[in-house]
DNA sequence: GATAAGATGTTA
DNA sequence: AACATCTTATCA
């Protein structure tokens, strides 16, 4: 297993999100290794209503606008984290949301973007941490090669501007994919 | 099985 | 006031 490196993040957020399925997300807490392969995940860009960053640069998503491959984590509901990775360019802010994994290594049950969040300890200590670095305590490495007839693509959940954009992609069957 | 409601705190 | 969610309760 390799670490996924800056041009990868790199590139066009719909692009990042589809090719992030398939890959590892990795966290070290107390000397122990979480892995979980990414089987869903929504993007996000600065000219999408629904995302964070449309309304401009503010103080809590300003990870979106950083380097690619930086961790943005934030609140949601007063309750729960949801963890995303910046991508495209600096200054512009998108990035994509990790909604589901397969677990790999030491994690259970993560079939939605807070559950991921409870499964590995991830908590907003890691915003704007470099996940292309492993003593972040957060990384992605490079994991199975999804083929296109496996990937399904559709609308994203839980948001109500822009709904009908079908930035939602998952990998067909697979059972820790969210639920409606 | 399905659907509804409540918890909860940060943000602009 | 809105919010990129989850759990529990209350039906059937």
């Amino acid at each position: 297993m390799s670490i996924i490196k800056r041009d990868f993040y790199a590139r066009d957020t719909l692009i990042v999100a589809k090719d992030l399925l398939g890959q590892v997300l990795c966290r070290k807490v107390n000397n122990k290794i979480c892995k979980g392969i990414i089987v869903e995940v929504e993007a996000y860009t600065q000219d999408d209503p629904a995302c964070h960053a449309y309304k401009g640069l503010t103080g809590r998503c300003a990870s979106l606008f950083a380097e690619p491959g930086t961790a943005y984590v934030y609140l949601i509901y007063g309750i729960h984290n949801c963890v995303n990775i910046s991508t495209y360019k600096k200054g512009y802010g998108s990035g994509v949301l990790i909604r589901a994994l397969e677990p790999l290594q030491n994690i259970e049950n993560t079939n939605g973007p807070s559950k991921i969040c409870k499964a590995m300890c991830i908590t907003r200590e890691l915003d704007g941490k470099d996940v292309k670095k492993m003593n972040s305590g957060l990384w992605l490495e490079y994991g199975e090669k999804i083929p296109k007839n496996k990937i399904v693509q559709t609308t994203r959940i839980g948001i109500t501007k822009a709904a009908d954009y079908k930035w939602r992609f998952y990998i067909k069957d697979n059972k820790f994919v969210s639920k409606l």
